[in-house]
DNA sequence: GCATTATTTTTACTGCTCGAAAAAAGGTCT
DNA sequence: AGACCTTTTTTCGAGCAGTAAAAATAATGC
């Protein structure tokens, strides 16, 4: 049971917390933009900073640069995070891809390491060596970093554990099954955290756009898989508090066409790259998927939809009304204002909307409330990287930092 | 912007909070009692307490009554709410009906007033006067309870205004449009809180079953209307993080059958009394529905199917579809460990329960994790009342009590 | 050089929790 | 009846974090 009781050291770990928030969402800063923003008064920005200064979380930057000459009065010497306080691996696993990298505490990526992944991949090796093979070269590159490595964080695709040590099922083949975080946890001694990709897109577009920080915003990738990550008011929300949802497999069809997970019917059977395929080129829709689409194939069918052909437009349109209901279902239970559609199925925005406005406008939260705005964002994977990295620099900030305990306040 | 600063102000409504939460789920307790449960010291727990016996929130009781004579050492003084310390005016809002209730802060029901409602009602009398008549009413009744009137709290069904002011659309016909909380809580100048039903009951089911106290639960209405609240690990979840759901609404088949709420599809077209009725008398499905079904109609109609009658078994068949694939949609979102039905339709629970586990079947995460715990608890109008009282006055401790400054603790 | 302006630090004071010890309130035993 | 035991409750002093206001600091402008 966790004690809930507020005492002085709740209240110092809450007050540090805000400023290192602050901090990292505003970059580095003068102790009185930090006392504006946090709601905090002076002295006591000056007195934790102190702290954290005595306690090389922060250092005070030497170059003042003014971005004005005319500024008066005393100049603020601003604070910043201080870059070797600690290190993080973040690990970004996919189909066919790992990418490795290691990121300082200010949230500069130091080191990066690709590697291919194939379906056999984890039928040779364990995940949780394959993983601790990677995090040895990483520290072996950098090594002054791997003494204050600090946390490991994993983005993944499937279904987590209820303990988050693994997931208990993947698109990727032979990774799921295994405890793999609990494994590289015990063998690296670092705390290893496992996200949902849906989850990490829906926290990096957070960080994206800072228009769309504190709105709520539903970010759908389309692509080999279809993922949702929901971000309301600048909470993440879904399932097992931890953020994720199974939008790719929420049904839209009873007894529809057969997903690459073996169930019938779910969403990213119409509307992943493998769906609007098979329906482009009228495949049944019971036919086992093709296990991966090279992407000059899924961008070439976006041409011959462009174009007008009828059948790749079939495709797109069925891949709309998929996603369109799903949202529309989704929308029963949050409300978010935004939409974003990131991945390569971005491109095909434009096929995708007469029909996903379609479905929305069929439902009565779309008619009273009215529909949402759709947007598009090519690019998944620099949401997917600062999403993992941004919420495994903030879990630190929160978690080790703020709760440092305070030294000798002379 | 909300200042998330913590000081010593905010510690003391922080544990305040906690001692008024834990007396208002485990009813009148010792001091000591109360620091095992908080977490609290001793020393805390009997300051905190100086002050809300002297602020009269909390009386000490003089009846000790040891559940066992043989008992030694100090016998604890028991302390409990003081229930003339305010009072809350709980309203519930049905098609046909408005229960007006007086409770006092201790929880106990001290005056009821029920008055019929018909389509014109809100033609003829604007919400707010309705409402502040009724208010009135309880005032003159309780003189003693006028003074002490801390709040008003509202159950409603339909949309709610994003600032909960009022209802964007509503099945209680002319209750939509205006912003009756609004006027209410002018008029009445105290502070006026509108739920949705669904949102109540799963509320109301988390104080009911101590069981299902911690645990996840989606709690679904089946009767005169579809309705689901959430419940997940005692949070309340769901759109405009006010706890509410749009599951009667949400869509289950594209262009489907007609429902009250205007569009099509909807689950509760198939699954609401109505729909049941329809599809089992083989009306076509886009007939514009019933105004209401009498109880003991739908009553005749569960023992037809109980009996065997075929066309009666596709109703609820259907029913039951709409239902398990509502279920699966949002299993795809939250991850409840229990499913509770109440209301009318929860005494057609085994009727329906075969579809509904088949539609779960179909769905990717009750593969992975086993489908959940189906139950039935046939009286709603109990989870309702319970669930507006306990988060009314809930609401009260934390909002109002928690917060008294401290007067002067000699 | 000195007033002006803005930022940062120091000082004095308040309020809260906590641990330990003391006080209180019954029952039990001789 | 009175000493003893047990459990609950209160009291007391220490420690810590926050605020407000005053003081110190560092640049600009005349």
């Amino acid at each position: 049971m966790t004690r809930n009781v507020s005492d002085s050291d709740s209240v110092r770990r809450q007050n540090r917390g805000l400023i290192l928030s602050a901090l990292r969402s505003g970059g580095p800063q003068s102790r009185t933009a930090l006392a504006g923003i946090t709601g905090l008064s002076h002295a006591s920005v000056t007195a934790i900073m102190q702290d954290l200064l005595a306690q090389r979380v922060v250092e005070e930057l030497t170059s003042p640069e003014r971005t004005d000459g005319r500024m008066r009065g005393r100049p603020a010497t601003l604070v910043g995070f201080q870059r070797a306080a600690a290190y993080v691996a973040l690990f970004e696993i996919d189909v066919n891809r790992l990418r490795a990298s290691l990121v300082d505490y200010s949230g500069v990526l130091v080191d990066r390491i690709e590697t291919a992944i194939s379906p056999s991949t984890f039928a040779e090796t364990q995940p949780g060596d394959f993983f601790g093979a990677h995090l040895d070269n990483l520290r072996e590159r950098t090594p002054q970093a791997a003494r204050t490595l600090r946390r490991i964080a994993i983005s993944v695709q499937g279904i987590l554990n209820p303990d988050n040590s693994g997931l208990k099922w993947s698109p990727i083949a032979n990774l799921a099954g295994s405890s793999f975080a609990h494994d590289l946890a015990r063998d690296s001694g670092l705390p290893v955290a496992l996200y949902k990709r849906g989850r990490l897109l829906a926290e990096g577009t957070r960080w994206l756009d800072p228009g769309l920080h504190q709105s709520s915003v539903a970010t759908v990738f389309v692509g080999s898989t279809v993922a949702m990550g929901l971000s309301l008011h600048g909470h993440i929300t879904g399932r097992s508090e931890g953020g994720a949802t199974e939008f790719g497999h929420m049904n839209h069809m009873p007894n529809g066409a057969l997903c690459r997970c073996g169930m019938r019917g779910c969403i990213e059977a119409y509307a992943a790259d493998y769906g609007i395929l098979r329906t482009s080129y009228s495949v049944p829709d019971t036919t086992p998927p093709a296990p991966a689409v090279p992407a000059q194939q899924f961008d070439a069918l976006i041409q011959r939809a462009e174009a007008g052909d009828r059948d790749a437009t079939h495709g797109f349109n069925l891949a709309g009304r998929a996603i369109g209901y799903g949202l529309s279902r989704m929308m029963a239970m949050f409300d978010p204002t935004h939409i974003l559609i990131v991945g390569p199925g971005a491109r095909a925005l434009d096929l995708l909307r007469p029909e996903v406005e379609a479905a929305l406008s069929s439902s009565l939260v779309c008619r009273i409330n009215g529909l949402p705005k759709i947007l598009a964002h090519p690019d998944e994977r620099e949401p997917i990287f600062r999403g993992l990295m941004m919420k495994t620099l903030s879990t630190l900030d929160q978690t080790d930092f703020a709760a440092l305990e305070t030294g000798s306040r002379i």
